[in-house]
RNA sequence: GCGCGGGUAGCUCAGUUGGUUAGAGCAACUGGUUUACACCCAGUAGGUCGUAGGUUCGAGUCCUAUCCCGCGCACCA
């Protein structure tokens, strides 16, 4: 890799001849971010080839909207799919992270109708093909600014491959897709009541309507008998304007109150019509009068209700929610909203208004336009869902993984209930439906259909249908239609044998619905031919992704969804100008936990922050210590510590490396990502820096030490398996440091290495001669224990600043002497004494239990001997309950008897040394 | 109405198949410039794990009931 390392010395950032650079006082992740990237990007770091010899892995963006900005949403979403990604890469797959952006169809189409509005224009008054070169313009002018906000954030993606679902090929794949589900029959045209949002004036799929909760009124009114005059019905409705649409009332058939007029007519009131009275059992005889208007093209109820009885449909709105003449000619224009109030005012009018309730009910509303949804009735394209059984099965076999488990049953609830899909709209920004009809026909024949890739030969006798596809049904084909399926090309037939089935999916769980589980039936019946049914091996080579990774949404510290009207969204480029991408993506996984709700505050990422300034001095100490030759391979670190034994915190601090390095495993393994970062937190900082490192600066004390070398040894190691765990997390940190450390092999990248699983690792010391020791490394757990507890007496007395106190210890035992003894000048240096005396029997001095022994504190002054009291009778009760809990647990024989030996022994040997601690205890107390 | 998730320290959350005296970060308090780091170090305090039963030698963890909170689906005009 020397032309990396020749590029590198290049930059101002590496001066001297050395690979290795010191490192500045602070970290500045503006200067290492942007130089970093753009090193990975111009050395390709982040293309994904097809490597024989390598496992792929695979992830696919779930593409933003090309015309989107960077969320919070998506720093986790995408930090996420980059750890995934970055950790695949160091395990020696070969990763490929697929990039691109979505139309989003009736978004764009908002925000672009939007824009003319403001210039006082219409895409009506534009037409189609001026409007399309808007709406492209507009995608140009804001696409691809996601992308360099992705990358400051660190994303690695295969910037090369980059697609967008308008693209020309692309959209070819949704043809095709659309013209194979029609062939095998899964795609229909129908007429029948769809969710119709009057503000974009489109068909809706069900996913895209809100239940909402409204007040509003419940109105009685009545309607005369026809057959029986001065007899009348009474009827509830929240809906009067539909009034006018009414061709029929309906009771239950078991409802006796109105048996008798089953079969005769009422009067609708305007217009003035005789409309029957029908029996069915749609009807609630507990709901109000228990009489149901029937409004057949306003109601999915009534009309499927007047399908049953032939009632006729009558449509009295316009698409813009507007009425029309069918209403009559006072309601004729007037908006549904002040038409309710009119049709109220006539009931009144009339003197059939019975009353007027409040009223709380759910309203549909336009998910986007944020209006309600008319029922209306008209002809679009559906969709039949193709392998819904084969979907379910592929999840309950456990071939695709929900991570974590329990959205499982969402998905599966969801398949279990699901409903032909309305595909079509009635829009201009998106794919447009493949299907041709022939001029003049009837558009609801199918003999009058052509419905192809490239349309018809005859172009002057057929026209094309006007609408275009939902979004989300070109982008269940995200997986697939990105490789350029369909293909007999070659290289596109390899690339998704090699690719696909993608390894994993990381989304969030609002768009379950929405598009994974469309992408899985998507994949199952379009990676394939059309056989019936599949056996578990062809869902597995045809599922679209094996694992998917559900994550939560981000909310605001209060709770509140993030929204630029509550101002409560900040913007991650802030956020990374003030704490490093590093930081952020650090603070953003710590927080993330495995529920459903993240709740965001910069408080609560400062830890990302300073956990990058803690890894940057730590290296800057370590730099400062001696140098860093002798660093550029496992091996070469290896070598430096096998003449020597290891010293006690080395021991510890290399065994507690291999457990955290086997933790991290399991946890990619199990995809729990919440304890990632309290994992290398706790690691890093609370082992390595806080103990290992204060441990160390006694060894490093003298040159001549003979443990010198080993601590600089050991200190090499860990952090070197650090930088390669936390890589994933923090890429332009870890990347920096590795180079400025001297572990980079030739200038490689930290991404070029491998990073050793557990038992590798193990493998690869136990070659060298280095060992570790699980009960060395115990033993000097009970050290810091100890020294815990030095420091607790000390603070106690307020001398925490003194270095110059004299300790004694009293070791509890002959083993513990040793351990004490051997490790003494590190008890120094860490306890903060200029001398620790070992003593068997020390009075009136104030003293703390530990397991190793008691230890005392030499006060030349007086102490205080009622506080000295007080503080180790507290600590007697607390033990003596210890105690009690013990014996309690001891003394019963079905403890002893049904228990596990290990957890009773375990229990014996905590109660002995609980015992021996509280008779210490109370030895000193007594000893005031 | 059906379903899912949650209720653990002041706040936000961990807590593997039930097994030592329930943890972390932040906030609070006390003290501290000791060979990196004040974005730091040391220490202290703070919890009868929503409530009530049950199973068990043993329950934050399993079961039942119940109360709150959040979410999803369905929906009676």
């Amino acid at each position: 890799m020397s032309w990396v390392y020749l590029e590198l010395i290049a930059s101002p950032f590496f001066t001297g001849r050395s690979m290795t650079t010191e490192l500045s006082q602070n970290y500045d992740p503006a200067k290492v971010e942007t130089k970093w990237y753009s090193a990975w990007e111009e050395n390709g770091c982040f293309e994904g080839n097809i490597d024989s010899g390598k496992e792929p892995f695979t992830i696919m963006i779930p593409p933003p909207n090309v015309t989107g900005v960077l969320h919070m949403g998506h720093v986790l979403d995408n930090a996420l799919q980059d750890i995934f990604v970055r950790r695949a890469r160091l395990e020696g797959k070969s990763a490929l992270w697929f990039p691109g952006t979505d139309h989003a169809s009736i978004a764009t189409q908002v925000k672009v109708e939007k824009a003319l509005r403001d210039k006082g224009t219409s895409r009506q008054e534009l037409g189609r093909e001026k409007f399309l070169e808007r709406a492209w313009e507009w995608s140009e002018d804001h696409g691809g600014v996601i992308f360099n906000q992705l990358r400051k954030l660190g994303a690695s993606c295969d910037w090369r491959r980059s697609r967008f679902t308008m693209d020309d090929a692309y959209q070819r794949s949704v043809q095709h897709a659309f013209v194979e589900l029609y062939k095998r029959g899964y795609i229909y045209r129908g007429k029948r009541l769809v969710n119709w949002c009057p503000a974009s004036q489109t068909a809706l799929s069900n996913e895209e309507v809100d239940m909402r909760p409204q007040k509003g009124k419940l109105y009685k009114m009545r309607y005369e008998i026809v057959e029986e005059p001065g007899r009348f019905l009474e009827i509830s409705t929240t809906r009067p304007e539909t009034i006018m649409g009414d061709t029929g009332v309906a009771v239950h058939p078991d409802d006796e109150r109105y048996a008798d007029l089953v079969g005769k007519h009422c009067w609708r009131p305007f217009p003035k019509a005789e409309i029957p009275i029908v029996a069915d059992r749609a009807v609630e005889k507990e709901f109000g009068t228990g009489v149901l208007k029937v409004t057949p093209a306003h109601d999915q109820v009534d009309f499927d209700i007047g399908k049953r009885h032939d009632l006729p449909l009558i449509d009295v709105m316009n698409p813009d929610g507007t009425l029309n003449d069918l209403a009559g000619d006072e309601f004729d224009g007037m908006d549904r909203f002040d038409a309710r109030k009119a049709a109220v005012a006539k009931l009144e009018s009339l003197n059939l208004l019975v009353e007027a309730e409040d009223y709380d009910n759910n309203v549909g509303f336009s998910e986007r336009a944020g209006v309600p949804i008319e029922p209306r009735l008209s002809e679009q394209w559906y969709l039949k869902y193709p392998r819904v059984e084969e979907a379910k099965r592929a999840v309950e076999k456990g071939i695709i993984r929900f991570h974590p488990k329990r959205w499982e049953k969402v998905y599966l609830h969801w398949l279990n209930n699901i409903q032909d899909w309305c595909i079509s709209r009635q829009l201009w920004w998106g794919q447009r439906i493949p299907a041709w009809y022939r001029k003049g026909a009837d558009r609801s024949d199918p003999e009058n259909w052509h419905i192809s890739v490239d349309g018809p030969e005859d172009t002057d006798n057929w026209e094309q249908d006007e609408d275009v596809l939902d979004t989300w049904a070109s982008s269940n084909l995200w997986p697939f239609a990105t490789f350029g399926w369909p293909s007999d090309d070659p290289k596109v037939r390899a690339e998704l044998d090699y690719f696909y089935p993608t390894s994993m999916l990381v989304t969030g769980f609002d768009i379950i619905f929405f598009w994974v589980a469309r992408m899985i039936m998507s994949g199952l019946e379009l990676t394939g031919e059309a056989k019936e049914p599949l056996s578990d091996e062809e869902l597995d080579s045809r599922i679209p992704f094996k694992d998917i990774f559900i994550h939560g949404l981000i909310r605001d510290s209060k709770g509140r969804k993030m929204s630029k009207s509550l101002g409560n969204s900040p913007d991650p480029l802030d956020l990374i100008e003030k704490f490093g991408a590093d930081g952020l993506r650090f603070g953003i996984i710590n927080i993330a936990p495995s529920g459903s709700d993240i709740l965001f505050s910069e408080e609560r990422i400062e830890i990302g922050r300073n956990f990058c300034t803690k890894l940057w001095n730590a290296c800057r100490f370590r730099q400062m210590s001696g140098d860093v030759s002798g660093n550029a391979s496992l091996d070469a670190i290896l070598e430096r510590l096998a003449e020597t034994p290891l010293e006690g915190y080395s021991n510890w601090i290399l065994f507690r490396m291999l457990e955290t390095t086997q933790e991290i495993e399991n946890q990619f393994e199990r995809f729990e990502m919440h304890q990632l970062t309290h994992s290398l937190h706790r690691f890093f900082w609370g082992d390595f820096c806080d103990w290992y490192v204060e441990a160390a600066k006694a060894m490093l004390q003298s040159k001549d030490d003979p443990r010198h070398g080993v601590a600089l040894a050991v200190s090499d190691f860990v952090i070197r398996q650090s930088l390669l765990l936390l890589h994933p997390v923090m890429p332009f940190i870890t990347e920096e440091l590795w180079q400025a450390m001297g572990f980079s092999e030739d200038g490689a990248f930290i991404q070029e290495s491998q990073l050793p699983k557990a038992a590798d690792l193990r493998q690869a010391m136990v070659s060298r001669g280095v060992a570790v020791d699980e009960a060395g490394a115990q033993r000097i757990e009970e050290v810091n224990g100890l020294i815990s507890q030095a420091r607790a007496i000390k603070a106690e007395y307020n001398v925490a600043s003194k270095r110059d106190v004299t300790l004694f210890v009293s070791p509890a035992d002959d083993s513990s002497t040793l351990i004490v003894s051997e490790n003494l000048d590190t008890i120094k240096k860490l306890a903060g004494a200029a001398t620790i005396e070992l003593r068997k029997e020390v009075e009136n001095l104030p003293g703390a239990v530990s397991a190793l022994g008691t230890v005392y504190l030499d006060l030349t002054s007086a102490i205080d001997v009622e506080a000295e009291k007080e503080r180790l009778s507290k600590e007697l009760e607390k033990l003596g309950k210890a105690i009690q809990a013990g014996e309690g647990k001891l003394n019963n024989a079905s403890f002893i008897e049904k228990a596990p030996p290990a957890v009773v022994e375990g229990a014996r040997k905590q109660l002995a040394e609980t015992k021996a601690k509280r008779e210490e205890v109370a030895r000193l107390l007594e000893s005031f």
